[in-house]
DNA sequence: ACAAAAAGTGACCGATCGTGCTCTTTTGGC
DNA sequence: GCCAAAAGAGCACGATCGGTCACTTTTTGT
């Protein structure tokens, strides 16, 4: 069960891919199957529908999204420091991972939205637990805590200079985009820190 | 002509509903002539073919963007007073636009940054002729007139505080999406203000 | 080495995709 | 009211969609 283990991560692996590239709707069995040089058939040894494979791509592409951003921040002491880890850590992450189709896991939010299933529920679970651990993060960096709204208003801040960067690299080809998104997220640290 | 016009504009409207839900890779014509009440063939007397219809679609959107967004802001004088009509114009937008499906033009702006061609082009061409629309009016903030960096860094936390409120809003069912977004432009302004 | 189980193939299914064709109905200018 | 032109219907096309099934090849445990 060896080898079929490896297909499977090569299939998720591709699904993954397409799936940033060109949108979950459009990922086509065939050309998956193609790009791991497997038939269409053959992929149905290891899932047993397009959606269940999805569904299973999207999660590890949420462990792989931990793995690079949080992983590496975990061994930092909390506070300042971690944080600023885990944002440069995020901002490489979308600009690398999955080559040229950038980050499926914001793909994934804005086209599954307004779309209810398995796939919309998990990103939304997936999502919610890493704010609750980007707003633990950001307790940490003061004594006594902020309070809680401050918290989700610099969780809020930071999600969306990620965002802001996303859009400006990729739609814009905006150069500046990350010295535009630290500059910005040094800022609300600066100003969370002598508050 | 005057009959055709008017179903073209239902096909206009319709094409960019489904985008808006489904993405534009996802939208199928015979979705689309059902909605209107059309057969199929009856829509290529109006568009030579699905990307054509599709390309006037998001033209027609970015214009119903600006008269939704901008022209309401246009009637006030420049400084504060109309960034935030701005501002609030643009969330009420990816708030109410297109009933179910949010923004058509963020939803877009993801789907395509890796997929090049004219509905791209379109997208590029118009999101930057905003993004100057923008810049413009955070200089008038100020006299002297901030510098150019400091106004696109200013320009990019707006939009990002933008595709925040969107994400928290759609994605995550934050009810408080809208005071976090404001209270970030808020104080953005306040910074660029006394600076 | 051998049998069982896993992995993979190829043909095929009904549905739907975008699009072209011919034909009929409707509309607007005179 | 007539007539050309516009608007639309209906059908069929080749391709592709996700998925099934019977069959063969490969891998694995013993």
């Amino acid at each position: 069960m060896r080898k079929g283990d490896a297909t499977r991560a090569r299939i998720l692996d591709e699904t993954a891919r397409q799936a940033a590239l060109k949108g979950f709707g459009a990922v086509s069995l065939n050309d998956v199957a193609e790009a791991v040089g497997l038939s269409k058939s053959g992929l149905f040894k290891h899932f047993e529908s397009k959606e269940a494979m999805e569904l299973v791509a999207l999660e590890q592409e949420f462990d792989r999204f931990v793995e690079f951003v949080w992983t590496p921040a975990e061994a930092l002491p909390p506070g300042r420091a971690r944080l600023e880890k885990i944002f440069e850590g995020w901002l490489d992450w979308s600009e690398v991972e999955r080559a040229a189709g950038g980050c499926l896991i914001m793909a994934a939010s804005i086209e599954l939205d307004d779309q209810p299933g398995p796939l919309r529920d998990l990103l939304q679970k997936r999502v919610r637990q890493w704010r609750r651990t980007l707003a633990r993060e950001m307790q940490a960096l003061r004594d006594p805590p902020l309070p809680d709204d401050e918290v989700a208003m610099a969780v809020f801040q930071m999600k969306s200079y990620v965002l802001g960067h996303n859009d400006a690299r990729r739609m814009l080809e905006d150069a500046s985009a990350r010295k535009a998104a630290r500059a910005a997220f040094g800022a609300l640290l600066d100003r969370l820190g002598h508050g």
